[in-house]
RNA sequence: GGUGCCAUAGCUCAGGUGGUAGAGCAAAGGACUGAAAAUCCUUGUGUCCCUGGUUCAAUUCCCGGUGGCACCA
Protein backbone atom coordinates (compact mmCIF):
# COMPACT_ATOMS: atom_id res chain seq x y z
CA UNK A 1 0.00 0.00 0.00
CA UNK A 2 1.52 3.37 -1.31
CA UNK A 3 1.95 5.59 1.68
CA UNK A 4 0.87 9.02 1.33
CA UNK A 5 1.40 12.98 3.36
CA UNK A 6 -1.19 15.05 2.79
CA UNK A 7 -0.58 18.81 4.00
CA UNK A 8 -2.44 21.14 4.80
CA UNK A 9 -1.20 24.65 4.07
CA UNK A 10 -2.25 28.17 3.71
CA UNK A 11 -1.74 31.60 5.28
CA UNK A 12 -2.45 32.26 9.04
CA UNK A 13 -6.47 32.16 10.26
CA UNK A 14 -7.49 30.81 6.80
CA UNK A 15 -9.21 27.76 8.82
CA UNK A 16 -6.24 25.18 8.31
CA UNK A 17 -6.88 23.43 11.61
CA UNK A 18 -10.25 22.66 11.14
CA UNK A 19 -9.45 21.59 7.82
CA UNK A 20 -7.12 19.33 8.76
CA UNK A 21 -8.83 17.88 11.45
CA UNK A 22 -11.90 17.18 8.87
CA UNK A 23 -9.60 15.42 6.74
CA UNK A 24 -7.80 13.37 9.11
CA UNK A 25 -10.87 11.72 10.97
CA UNK A 26 -11.94 10.89 6.93
CA UNK A 27 -8.97 8.69 6.73
CA UNK A 28 -9.16 7.79 10.24
CA UNK A 29 -5.57 9.30 10.50
CA UNK A 30 -3.38 11.87 12.43
CA UNK A 31 -2.29 15.12 11.99
CA UNK A 32 1.77 16.26 12.30
CA UNK A 33 1.49 20.06 12.94
CA UNK A 34 4.40 21.82 11.21
CA UNK A 35 3.70 25.61 12.46
CA UNK A 36 7.23 26.60 13.87
CA UNK A 37 5.68 28.10 17.15
CA UNK A 38 2.89 25.60 17.57
CA UNK A 39 5.54 23.24 19.00
CA UNK A 40 6.57 25.24 21.76
CA UNK A 41 4.99 24.46 25.10
CA UNK A 42 5.21 27.54 26.27
CA UNK A 43 3.31 29.24 23.54
CA UNK A 44 -0.15 28.81 23.30
CA UNK A 45 -3.40 31.51 23.41
CA UNK A 46 -0.80 33.68 21.16
CA UNK A 47 0.13 31.20 18.52
CA UNK A 48 -3.95 29.49 18.38
CA UNK A 49 -2.66 26.18 18.80
CA UNK A 50 -5.08 23.79 18.60
CA UNK A 51 -7.97 23.53 21.20
CA UNK A 52 -9.09 20.55 23.53
CA UNK A 53 -11.70 20.12 20.92
CA UNK A 54 -9.83 19.55 17.78
CA UNK A 55 -7.07 17.71 20.16
CA UNK A 56 -9.76 15.13 21.30
CA UNK A 57 -11.03 14.41 18.12
CA UNK A 58 -7.78 13.58 16.53
CA UNK A 59 -4.42 12.59 18.09
CA UNK A 60 -1.71 15.64 17.07
CA UNK A 61 2.00 15.15 16.80
CA UNK A 62 4.57 18.05 17.69
CA UNK A 63 1.91 20.09 19.53
CA UNK A 64 3.45 21.60 22.55
CA UNK A 65 6.07 18.64 22.45
CA UNK A 66 9.00 21.20 22.49
CA UNK A 67 10.44 24.09 24.52
CA UNK A 68 11.67 27.80 23.37
CA UNK A 69 15.00 26.77 25.33
CA UNK A 70 15.71 24.19 22.94
CA UNK A 71 16.79 26.41 20.07
CA UNK A 72 14.70 24.80 17.28
CA UNK A 73 15.94 25.03 13.85
CA UNK A 74 14.32 23.85 10.45
CA UNK A 75 17.14 21.10 10.14
CA UNK A 76 15.85 19.62 13.56
CA UNK A 77 12.13 19.51 12.22
CA UNK A 78 13.13 17.76 8.85
CA UNK A 79 15.21 14.81 11.08
CA UNK A 80 12.32 14.68 13.87
CA UNK A 81 9.50 14.89 11.18
CA UNK A 82 11.05 12.56 9.15
CA UNK A 83 11.64 9.98 12.11
CA UNK A 84 8.04 10.56 13.12
CA UNK A 85 6.60 9.84 9.89
CA UNK A 86 8.13 6.99 9.20
CA UNK A 87 6.61 5.37 12.55
CA UNK A 88 3.27 7.02 11.76
CA UNK A 89 3.27 5.05 8.54
CA UNK A 90 3.50 1.51 9.57
CA UNK A 91 0.34 2.48 11.40
CA UNK A 92 -1.36 4.64 8.85
CA UNK A 93 -1.45 4.66 5.05
CA UNK A 94 -2.40 8.35 4.97
CA UNK A 95 -1.13 10.88 7.38
CA UNK A 96 -2.10 14.64 7.43
CA UNK A 97 0.18 17.46 8.22
CA UNK A 98 -0.68 20.84 8.86
CA UNK A 99 0.90 24.32 9.55
CA UNK A 100 1.95 27.17 7.98
CA UNK A 101 5.73 27.26 8.25
CA UNK A 102 6.89 27.56 4.50
CA UNK A 103 10.34 26.52 5.33
CA UNK A 104 9.21 23.52 7.24
CA UNK A 105 7.51 22.16 4.71
CA UNK A 106 10.12 22.46 2.28
CA UNK A 107 12.90 21.12 4.66
CA UNK A 108 10.11 18.03 4.99
CA UNK A 109 9.33 17.56 1.43
CA UNK A 110 12.75 18.61 -0.55
CA UNK A 111 15.54 18.46 2.79
CA UNK A 112 17.57 20.66 3.45
CA UNK A 113 21.43 20.08 2.36
CA UNK A 114 23.33 18.70 4.95
CA UNK A 115 25.07 21.53 6.83
CA UNK A 116 27.23 20.04 9.10
CA UNK A 117 26.48 21.19 13.33
CA UNK A 118 27.71 24.45 13.73
CA UNK A 119 29.27 25.87 16.84
CA UNK A 120 26.62 27.42 19.00
CA UNK A 121 28.69 30.00 20.95
CA UNK A 122 30.05 31.23 17.10
CA UNK A 123 26.76 32.53 16.07
CA UNK A 124 26.99 35.04 18.97
CA UNK A 125 30.29 36.15 18.46
CA UNK A 126 28.96 37.06 15.27
CA UNK A 127 25.71 39.00 16.56
CA UNK A 128 28.29 40.65 18.50
CA UNK A 129 30.49 41.96 15.84
CA UNK A 130 27.63 43.12 13.73
CA UNK A 131 27.08 45.25 16.95
CA UNK A 132 30.21 46.54 17.36
CA UNK A 133 32.03 46.66 13.98
CA UNK A 134 29.00 46.83 11.58
CA UNK A 135 27.69 44.63 9.19
CA UNK A 136 30.08 45.70 6.58
CA UNK A 137 32.74 44.11 8.42
CA UNK A 138 31.14 41.09 7.74
CA UNK A 139 30.56 41.98 4.57
CA UNK A 140 33.95 42.00 4.16
CA UNK A 141 35.08 39.00 5.65
CA UNK A 142 32.31 37.02 3.62
CA UNK A 143 33.58 38.62 0.33
CA UNK A 144 37.11 36.78 1.30
CA UNK A 145 36.44 33.87 2.82
CA UNK A 146 33.67 32.83 0.44
CA UNK A 147 32.86 34.88 -2.43
CA UNK A 148 29.78 32.69 -3.98
CA UNK A 149 27.74 33.59 -1.58
CA UNK A 150 28.42 36.98 -1.16
CA UNK A 151 27.33 37.55 -4.55
CA UNK A 152 24.74 35.29 -4.42
CA UNK A 153 22.91 35.96 -0.80
CA UNK A 154 20.78 38.92 -0.22
CA UNK A 155 23.91 41.04 1.13
CA UNK A 156 21.53 43.66 2.92
CA UNK A 157 20.42 40.71 5.18
CA UNK A 158 21.98 40.22 7.99
CA UNK A 159 20.50 37.44 9.10
CA UNK A 160 22.10 35.64 5.56
CA UNK A 161 25.26 36.90 6.12
CA UNK A 162 26.01 35.60 9.55
CA UNK A 163 24.42 32.31 8.33
CA UNK A 164 26.68 32.16 5.65
CA UNK A 165 29.76 33.20 7.92
CA UNK A 166 29.00 30.89 10.63
CA UNK A 167 28.84 27.70 8.52
CA UNK A 168 32.07 28.74 6.60
CA UNK A 169 33.95 29.30 9.92
CA UNK A 170 32.58 26.61 11.82
CA UNK A 171 33.73 23.80 8.89
CA UNK A 172 36.21 25.48 7.07
CA UNK A 173 34.67 25.20 3.84
CA UNK A 174 32.61 27.89 1.67
CA UNK A 175 28.32 27.99 2.86
CA UNK A 176 28.34 28.14 -1.03
CA UNK A 177 30.09 24.48 -1.45
CA UNK A 178 26.73 22.92 0.64
CA UNK A 179 24.52 23.96 -1.40
CA UNK A 180 22.99 22.75 -4.60
CA UNK A 181 22.41 19.13 -3.82
CA UNK A 182 18.98 17.93 -5.80
CA UNK A 183 15.79 17.36 -3.59
CA UNK A 184 15.85 14.47 -1.45
CA UNK A 185 13.42 11.85 -2.23
CA UNK A 186 10.55 10.96 0.50
CA UNK A 187 9.66 7.18 0.37
CA UNK A 188 5.79 8.35 0.33
CA UNK A 189 3.52 9.99 -1.75
CA UNK A 190 3.16 14.24 -0.69
CA UNK A 191 0.45 15.82 -1.68
CA UNK A 192 -0.36 19.34 -1.02
CA UNK A 193 -3.26 21.33 -0.67
CA UNK A 194 -3.60 25.25 0.14
CA UNK A 195 -6.20 26.73 1.34
CA UNK A 196 -7.36 30.23 0.46
CA UNK A 197 -10.10 33.41 1.17
CA UNK A 198 -10.16 36.79 -0.46
CA UNK A 199 -7.48 38.93 1.42
CA UNK A 200 -10.38 41.26 2.81
CA UNK A 201 -12.17 38.02 4.84
CA UNK A 202 -8.91 36.96 5.64
CA UNK A 203 -8.01 40.21 7.03
CA UNK A 204 -11.04 40.20 8.89
CA UNK A 205 -10.47 37.33 10.61
CA UNK A 206 -7.19 37.84 11.38
CA UNK A 207 -8.49 40.87 13.27
CA UNK A 208 -11.40 39.22 15.03
CA UNK A 209 -8.84 36.34 16.08
CA UNK A 210 -6.45 39.13 17.83
CA UNK A 211 -9.54 40.20 19.77
CA UNK A 212 -10.34 36.93 20.70
CA UNK A 213 -6.77 36.18 21.81
CA UNK A 214 -6.36 39.19 23.95
CA UNK A 215 -10.00 38.25 25.44
CA UNK A 216 -8.80 34.94 26.49
CA UNK A 217 -5.62 36.19 28.41
CA UNK A 218 -2.88 36.44 26.02
CA UNK A 219 -1.74 39.55 27.98
CA UNK A 220 -0.84 37.33 30.60
CA UNK A 221 0.90 34.46 29.06
CA UNK A 222 3.06 36.96 27.52
CA UNK A 223 3.96 38.59 30.95
CA UNK A 224 4.45 35.31 32.06
CA UNK A 225 7.10 35.15 28.89
CA UNK A 226 8.42 38.51 29.26
CA UNK A 227 11.47 37.37 31.00
CA UNK A 228 12.94 35.48 28.32
CA UNK A 229 12.01 38.07 25.46
CA UNK A 230 15.35 38.11 23.87
CA UNK A 231 14.71 33.98 23.14
CA UNK A 232 14.76 33.64 19.18
CA UNK A 233 11.43 31.64 19.51
CA UNK A 234 9.47 34.62 21.34
CA UNK A 235 10.39 36.85 18.63
CA UNK A 236 7.06 36.26 17.26
CA UNK A 237 3.87 37.78 16.25
CA UNK A 238 1.44 38.12 19.06
CA UNK A 239 3.99 38.47 21.53
CA UNK A 240 7.20 40.76 20.13
CA UNK A 241 4.15 43.20 20.49
CA UNK A 242 3.26 43.02 24.02
CA UNK A 243 6.44 42.76 25.28
CA UNK A 244 6.77 46.75 23.71
CA UNK A 245 3.75 47.52 25.53
CA UNK A 246 5.59 46.35 29.33
CA UNK A 247 8.78 47.98 28.60
CA UNK A 248 6.60 51.05 28.40
CA UNK A 249 7.45 52.00 24.65
CA UNK A 250 3.85 52.48 23.75
CA UNK A 251 0.36 51.34 25.45
CA UNK A 252 -1.86 48.45 25.44
CA UNK A 253 -3.99 49.52 22.37
CA UNK A 254 -1.35 49.93 19.96
CA UNK A 255 0.12 46.61 21.00
CA UNK A 256 -3.13 45.28 19.66
CA UNK A 257 -2.92 47.33 16.81
CA UNK A 258 0.42 46.49 16.03
CA UNK A 259 -0.27 42.31 16.08
CA UNK A 260 -3.09 43.28 14.06
CA UNK A 261 -1.07 44.72 11.51
CA UNK A 262 1.97 42.11 11.72
CA UNK A 263 -0.29 39.22 11.25
CA UNK A 264 -1.32 40.67 8.46
CA UNK A 265 2.19 40.67 6.84
CA UNK A 266 2.98 37.74 8.27
CA UNK A 267 -0.44 36.10 5.98
CA UNK A 268 1.02 38.25 3.02
CA UNK A 269 4.25 36.66 3.17
CA UNK A 270 3.19 33.23 3.63
CA UNK A 271 0.89 33.47 0.66
CA UNK A 272 4.36 34.93 -1.31
CA UNK A 273 6.39 32.24 -0.40
CA UNK A 274 3.59 29.51 -1.66
CA UNK A 275 2.82 31.03 -4.89
CA UNK A 276 5.57 30.06 -6.72
CA UNK A 277 4.78 26.28 -5.52
CA UNK A 278 3.19 24.81 -8.60
CA UNK A 279 2.88 21.57 -6.82
CA UNK A 280 -0.34 22.91 -4.30
CA UNK A 281 -3.89 22.31 -4.91
CA UNK A 282 -5.76 25.47 -4.06
CA UNK A 283 -9.02 25.23 -2.31
CA UNK A 284 -11.39 28.18 -1.02
CA UNK A 285 -11.77 27.59 2.81
C1' G B 1 -32.53 80.94 8.33
C1' G B 2 -27.62 84.16 8.82
C1' U B 3 -22.23 84.37 9.20
C1' G B 4 -17.53 82.08 9.26
C1' C B 5 -14.23 77.95 8.43
C1' C B 6 -13.31 73.36 5.91
C1' A B 7 -13.59 69.75 1.49
C1' U B 8 -6.51 66.89 -1.46
C1' A B 9 -4.31 59.08 -1.28
C1' G B 10 -7.88 53.79 2.22
C1' C B 11 -7.27 57.20 7.12
C1' U B 12 -5.24 61.82 9.50
C1' C B 13 -3.50 65.94 7.15
C1' A B 14 0.55 69.16 4.49
C1' G B 15 1.06 72.06 0.04
C1' G B 16 1.10 75.10 -4.10
C1' U B 17 1.23 84.12 -4.87
C1' G B 18 -2.01 79.22 -11.61
C1' G B 19 2.04 74.71 -15.10
C1' U B 20 -2.36 67.91 -12.67
C1' A B 21 0.66 67.12 -5.77
C1' G B 22 3.48 64.67 -0.70
C1' A B 23 4.18 63.22 4.62
C1' G B 24 2.80 59.84 8.57
C1' C B 25 -0.19 55.69 9.29
C1' A B 26 -2.51 51.86 6.51
C1' A B 27 -1.61 49.10 2.06
C1' A B 28 0.55 46.51 -2.38
C1' G B 29 4.51 43.53 -4.86
C1' G B 30 8.90 40.54 -4.24
C1' A B 31 13.00 37.51 -2.03
C1' C B 32 13.96 33.38 1.06
C1' U B 33 18.26 26.35 2.61
C1' G B 34 19.05 25.32 10.51
C1' A B 35 16.14 32.46 13.92
C1' A B 36 11.22 31.35 9.06
C1' A B 37 5.09 34.02 13.10
C1' A B 38 12.31 35.23 11.50
C1' U B 39 15.00 38.48 8.25
C1' C B 40 15.46 41.55 3.96
C1' C B 41 14.26 44.49 -0.79
C1' U B 42 10.92 47.55 -3.81
C1' U B 43 6.47 50.65 -4.59
C1' G B 44 2.49 56.61 -3.85
C1' U B 45 -2.15 53.93 -5.04
C1' G B 46 -5.27 60.57 -6.50
C1' U B 47 -11.68 63.23 -11.28
C1' C B 48 -7.08 67.67 -5.35
C1' C B 49 -16.16 67.69 -3.73
C1' C B 50 -19.43 69.42 -8.23
C1' U B 51 -20.99 73.18 -11.99
C1' G B 52 -19.76 77.62 -14.41
C1' G B 53 -16.26 81.94 -15.10
C1' U B 54 -11.30 84.27 -15.87
C1' U B 55 -6.82 82.20 -18.33
C1' C B 56 -2.57 79.54 -23.23
C1' A B 57 -3.31 76.57 -18.75
C1' A B 58 -7.62 75.97 -12.76
C1' U B 59 -6.63 71.15 -8.04
C1' U B 60 -4.99 76.40 -6.89
C1' C B 61 -8.19 82.59 -8.29
C1' C B 62 -13.68 84.16 -8.74
C1' C B 63 -19.39 83.12 -8.81
C1' G B 64 -22.87 79.48 -7.55
C1' G B 65 -24.06 74.62 -5.64
C1' U B 66 -23.51 70.29 -2.32
C1' G B 67 -21.69 68.13 2.19
C1' G B 68 -19.36 68.76 7.13
C1' C B 69 -18.10 71.68 11.47
C1' A B 70 -18.56 76.10 14.54
C1' C B 71 -20.97 80.35 16.13
C1' C B 72 -25.35 83.61 15.86
C1' A B 73 -30.51 83.45 15.53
Amino acid sequence: MPKKLTIILGPTAVGKSDFAVRKAREAASVIVNCDSRQIFKELNIGVARPGPGQLAAVPHYFVATHSIFDNYTAGKFELEAMELLRQLFEVHDTVVMCGGSGLYIDALCNGLDDFPEADPGLRASLMQRLDTEGIESLRNDLRVLDPDSYFTIDIANRQRIVRALEVTIATGRPFSSFKSSPAKKRPFEIEKIGLTRPREELYYRIDRRVDLMMEAGLEEEARGLYQYRDLPALNTVGYKELFGYFSGEYDREEAVRLIKRNTRHYAKRQITWWRRDNAITWLPA
